[in-house]
DNA sequence: CGCGACGTTGATTTGCCTCAACGATTGTGG
DNA sequence: CCACAATCGTTGAGGCAAATCAACGTCGCG
């Protein structure tokens, strides 16, 4: 079952006991999403916090030239949401959509809502859980005001190793916000060495 | 008394009961720093959440070179915190320092820990004040993937009118990620404008 | 007064983008 | 299953964005 995937990761945060694990289970649904299919687009609230089960995601915008910017991905065992839309209830400026066939279990704000009324340990969790998001952005803005493209991708590699072999290179370019022609001139560079 | 002014700060987001109150100022402690006074340094661990009463910070790394990197500033009614080395009691790698005299109240990490397993209410803060924290940074990463820096510049006059102001261009052309002497020169083209 | 921090300006170099073109691969509809 | 389109990665020429280095004037402060 694809639901004990998602009890398995919270167990990682703090153990649920009996009631909990009910509560939560009662409480998302589970789908199965075709590559290419959104589950956020522009305009939208993004009415759901998505835990990946399987598959992989990208959440960017899309500028005035119709170039994309990738700001997150996600893969399995990850969190997927546009916090600012779904918290403030208001239009979302991002669209996520599948770069693999995905599975995903999704919890939407009211029943999100109900668990941290009535259970602490999921404020706690959820605390946990976007404390070390925040760290990994913090890493990022820092890559990019100090270092150089090559850097910063060599460091991706590194840091995703589970996913950047599973990445065509302009979505890489575009997360590290530069362009596939210059990335593909990094990756004849480093290749010499 | 400055303590009001966290107590203030809590009740922005859920209003604090007596008990929590009393708890709550019985666990914090109230410094007076001084220009370029640091507050934390790398290699130390850091041990306090800190709410800043008065004043304006600084965080940052340097790079090998001796530059600095500001990752963030924090004025009155703010806090800051290197939330890498607080949780996981690691060592930073950030400096955190006055740009001016300031007021500031602190909470250590046994005693907010305390608070969190205690009162259910401060998990839900925090976790409120670092989401949005957290979409602060996913709006800079864009902006840094896909703008300018002339973009960014005016993005950060407009976004925090109350700290520009007091902020050496150098500091904000650290914070931006490129050279003070381009930011003179962006600042020279907009003032032709 | 003298020093250090700050802001500016100019000349030069480097990092990265733009645009155009091409082959290889993948996907898709007939 | 083939034919064709779309996506992808690469390369090169040229241009723009931003860094580097050096120099200089101003200001505040010990």
């Amino acid at each position: 079952m694809n639901i004990n995937k998602l009890l398995t990761h919270f167990s990682n945060y703090i153990p649920l006991n009996e009631e909990e694990i009910i509560e939560l289970s009662n409480r998302v649904v589970e789908r199965s999403i075709k590559r290419k299919q959104f589950i956020l687009q522009k305009n939208d609230i993004c009415n759901n916090y998505t835990f990946i089960v399987s598959g992989l995601f990208k959440m960017y915008t899309v500028d005035k030239n119709g170039v994309e910017h990738i700001l997150h991905f996600a893969s399995e065992n990850d969190w997927i949401c546009d916090i600012n839309s779904f918290h403030n209830k208001k239009q979302s400026s991002l669209y996520i959509d599948a770069i693999e066939p995905s599975i995903i279990i999704q919890i939407d704000n009211s029943n999100l809502m109900y668990l941290f009324t009535h259970y602490q340990k999921f404020d706690r969790t959820f605390r946990v859980l976007i404390e070390n998001k925040f760290i990994e952005l913090e890493n990022r803005i820092l890559q990019n005001i100090s270092s150089k493209a090559e850097e910063r991708y060599q460091f991706f590699l590194e840091q995703y190793p589970n996913i950047c072999n599973r990445l065509p290179n302009v979505l890489i370019a575009s997360y590290l916000g530069i362009t596939p022609e210059f990335l593909s001139k990094i990756r004849n560079i480093i290749s010499k060495k």
